[in-house]
DNA sequence: CACTGTGAACTTATTCACAGCT
DNA sequence: AGCTGTGAATAAGTTCACAGTG
């Protein structure tokens, strides 16, 4: 049973699986059903169990799982129980330095460990305790530590010729902020978040704003 | 053909067509191929085809898709070609800011006309030319200008509450940051923007760094 | 006996493949 | 000639339903 047999759907899944197994155990809570761990996530219990059995057998029949022993289970299948995952972040605009100062990613075990940008006015500045580096020295940089997961918050402009420097040099997660379609090599994960697209996908919804968009079928 | 009997994993890829065939109008392209497109984008031409044909015939056969024409056309599907889509922000800490500071809402045609706080050091600073107002005003506010869309930006344990409020104040298409999984009633739109989900999922993918999850398999 | 784990059934989504236009 | 638009075929994902078990 090798890794890439399992449907990235279901790997996508975990982590929120195992946020909610977090606040659980927060909670003093023990063990949960599929049944409920479902109803708290908005996903049948089937699927969790389904989800869960591609890596193993986690629960006791009649109890359920183990909160606290799942969610570790989970981390480790993710690889997040070994040490900090180190990142370079490429853009200290506006937005990378709200990346840069987002306590989230340390709390999660993520860690910005140098930052680039190709603006001259930054670079050598101190930005939240990093000393902004050329994104020139950006390939060396990679080559030397092997980093393997970056953050890209340039212009849309500069975030393809950004993700191919990551990608020659070995980063193989990507997690993109630009409003750009980059393709990427089999085998490097790119992930783009994009809140403008969200927001326009849910206008759709707002109410049904145009009427006859289908005037011209046969 | 009612609006609700064309899947959403549908409604969600225009905004990316869109976003594209932006990008192309801004190069002076005329026409582009569902071939063409599709290899921008990492998505199959059939699929492209297939998910504009839900809303009528757009393309010219033999030529492709006039691209400036296209691109309205899917704005105005998705309702974006009226006035600007106005939006609440609640949470004006380092991430409200950070959203309400970008400009990327703005250009995309979508306006956030008033913040909400709880925290009394924050009520009523002055925040990128908004008055950060009581959180405690929010549904009086909703109730009288019945602004549609709105952005959540507090700590996860507020969050739920907050977009309780926003959905008894009528609104029905929220974007949250919060890291929890929050339940609404049909008719109302969530979508979650979690950073940290996309890398632990995509931490997977960076070695196996386990091995025998599989160990206690029968 | 209340739950899990899982093949089988079903549903949804994608791709194929080609008729039909321009 | 080169493309779209679309039913039909295929693939992927989800849910069912129930045997098996602590």
């Amino acid at each position: 049973m090798s890794e890439t047999d399992i449907p990235d759907i279901v790997i996508r899944r975990l982590p929120l699986y195992a946020r909610e197994l977090g606040l659980l155990a927060g909670e003093g809570r023990d063990f949960i059903s599929s049944q409920e761990l479902g109803q708290r996530l908005g996903v049948t219990p089937a699927q969790i169990r389904k989800d869960l059995s591609y890596f193993g057998r986690f629960g006791k029949r009649g109890r359920g799982y183990e909160v606290v022993g799942l969610r570790e289970r989970l981390r480790t299948i993710l690889g997040l129980n070994g040490r900090v995952k180190e990142m370079v972040l490429v853009g200290v605009g506006r937005l990378g330095r709200a990346v840069l100062g987002y306590a989230g990613f340390r709390r999660g075990g993520f860690e910005v460990v140098r930052v680039f940008d190709s603006d001259p006015r930054q670079i050598g500045q101190e930005v939240d305790n990093h000393r902004v580096a050329d994104v020139a020295t950006l390939p060396e940089y990679l080559q030397r530590t092997r980093v393997a997961m970056g953050i890209v918050a340039v212009p849309a402009e500069a975030a393809p010729s950004v993700i191919d420097m990551l990608v020659s040099g070995g980063v193989r997660a990507i997690l993109s902020y630009a409003p750009v379609t980059t393709s990427v090599p089999r085998g490097v994960h790119l992930r783009q978040i994009d809140p403008v697209m969200e927001l326009e996908s849910m206008a759709y919804y707002l109410e049904a704003p145009f009427d006859g968009y289908v005037e011209d079928h046969p």
